[in-house]
DNA sequence: AACATTCTTGACACATAGTGTCGAGTATAT
DNA sequence: ATATACTCGACACTATGTGTCAAGAATGTT
């Protein structure tokens, strides 16, 4: 029940890019050493992101990333199904290992209320943009501005 | 992102025993044979499901389980908390092997964001209790019934 | 009293998935 | 040329999930 490195990662390296590309790709060290993160892990990141076109990359000497679409249009639910596939809280279809399938699926009330919450927690994780953490940041960034000044003169 | 099977089975054995305790307690035998599910595995389950109270034990022979609160006050939320712990969908503070715990944590747009979903998501799974479930059960099985006799008569 | 049933508890084994690392390759700017 | 950076696939390690097992304790039945 919890979110993937890979799809937290994601997020946070597209946040980057979102907050620091002011016209020149951001590169993977670049991101790597501003969020502290493994840059041969988000290279494997990227791979996906790219593929779905969530990022647009340049090669090369002063290469990197850039957006693939405008931040607003950047769902967190649409990040961490990238990264992780369906929104999926049980598996009832694809039994671990030596268990047999589950029968009478269709008309199993307990699946039929995880399909339900799946539901909800996609509206959920579609509702957040990394448009909108741009702005929380930004609103964060004033805030703390505020209090320094406020320290200041006290 | 997905309930394990132990969160799972719990749910589906507290409904087993919700809709079949008919004053003697029910066995893990009966529960295992019903859902098709181990019965050693259902030990470990119940194990944690009777040290939070959500079901009482009965030992000896006809011993088994009955519910330790009405089915209305038993929340799939409660379930999972039990069984897998607190909801989290980011674990930033306890860092995975080698990784360094992740700096400036209060300040995390991101990490914000998780904790903000993690309630949402909680909310959702409070709403739902064993007792919606059981009426859930006794509908469908309503309507499996009129739809047998729509069929014979056709 | 002996026995079968059933819960109780802890330890253990196996499989899967997550979390990264690595190396060889390709494209590009200087 | 060379250094920078993305590209791609394979691999290794670890943690967690998913169960199994055995020994024990309580209780009803004969």
């Amino acid at each position: 029940m919890y979110i993937s490195t890979r799809g937290r990662y994601a997020v946070r390296a597209l946040l980057d890019i979102a907050l620091s590309d002011n016209g020149t790709p951001v590169s993977l060290r670049a991101i790597s050493e501003r969020q502290n993160l493994p840059i041969s892990y988000l290279e494997q990141i990227f791979n996906r992101l790219k593929r779905v076109g969530m990022v647009q990359s340049v090669r090369g000497v002063n290469g990197g990333y850039h957006l693939g679409r405008i931040p607003d249009e950047i769902t967190v639910g649409s990040i961490i199904k990238t990264m992780e596939g369906p929104i999926r809280l049980s598996k009832c279809d694809e039994p671990p290992s030596k268990r047999p399938a589950c029968i009478g699926l269709d008309d199993c009330v307990a699946r039929i209320m995880w399909k339900t919450l799946e539901g909800k927690i996609d509206v959920l994780l579609e509702g957040i943009s990394i448009g909108q953490l741009v702005k929380d940041s930004k609103e964060m960034e004033k805030r703390k501005a505020v209090n320094k000044y406020e320290e200041s003169i006290s």
